[in-house]
DNA sequence: GTTGACCTTAGAGTTAACTATAAGCTTATA
DNA sequence: TATAAGCTTATAGTTAACTCTAAGGTCAAC
């Protein structure tokens, strides 16, 4: 069990940002002190981590409820609903990822070409 | 050559948005007629995509203005400062990449698994 | 030659996502 | 037991990235 400073710590998300996702319903303390202190169980950890990966990869907040609510949502939604909502997140994770192949064979070949030109002549900068 | 209206259509850019992203140093139209008119080539139409992409996959502006400086300069930096620069901006690609492959994995099975329950009894619904 | 769609620049307004401040309660340490 | 660090809620402020408005110039079509 964590309190919010250490999940802060551990995920390197401000407890004012943790607090900012709790607020717009994103995540939650599975427990609470008696004074009522927040407490994280490992479960909220991964949720927590889901979040920033997916924020960190260009998904809104609201991206990510929906997302989150394919992952735990078995009754809000019907099932054609829930396939629809996937399908339709799937589609926008595997473009990102098309996208990003391409940027990264972009700057591989860039820093192959660097590094071909170092080697063949010794390191002569600009 | 494209007006920015025509540029604006096939990037699905607003006009104003190009305009913004021309004021942060992002684009430029390469030629302008008589009257002030931007006119666009090829050339122009592939960076703003590059832009859009970037953008798509969770890059600030500031951040893409270093990956289009890559690409680009040659001069203002030294030969160390742009592979230094290169290197980094590959490992946050590669960083995004490895979050997205997770996500994409996580999305494939849950519409395999809804897939599988759809064939298996015939499509009875929630 | 005038009308309407499109262009220009400049600047104001909006929204999402933080980020910080404040006032007060809690809890471990000296 | 007091003092400081950490927690609570509520609210205000900031920043990035648009998004819109306005005032006026341009250009093709009638």
């Amino acid at each position: 069990m964590l309190k919010i400073s250490e999940l802060s710590e551990q995920t390197g998300l401000s407890a004012h940002t943790l607090g900012y996702y709790e607020k717009h319903g994103l995540i939650n303390a599975s427990n609470r002190s008696e004074a009522g202190y927040r407490f994280y169980t490992d479960s909220d950890v991964r949720r927590v981590e889901f979040v920033k990966t997916a924020r960190n990869t260009g998904f809104s907040l609201e991206d990510i409820g929906q997302l989150l609510s394919i992952r735990v949502d078995k009754l809000s939604h019907s099932c054609q609903e829930v396939t629809d909502i996937t399908r339709k997140k799937l589609d926008e994770v595997n473009a990102k990822l098309l996208e990003l192949q391409s940027m990264q064979q972009t700057l591989q070949l860039l820093l192959d070409k660097k590094n071909a030109e170092r080697t063949e002549q010794g390191g002569a900068a600009k």
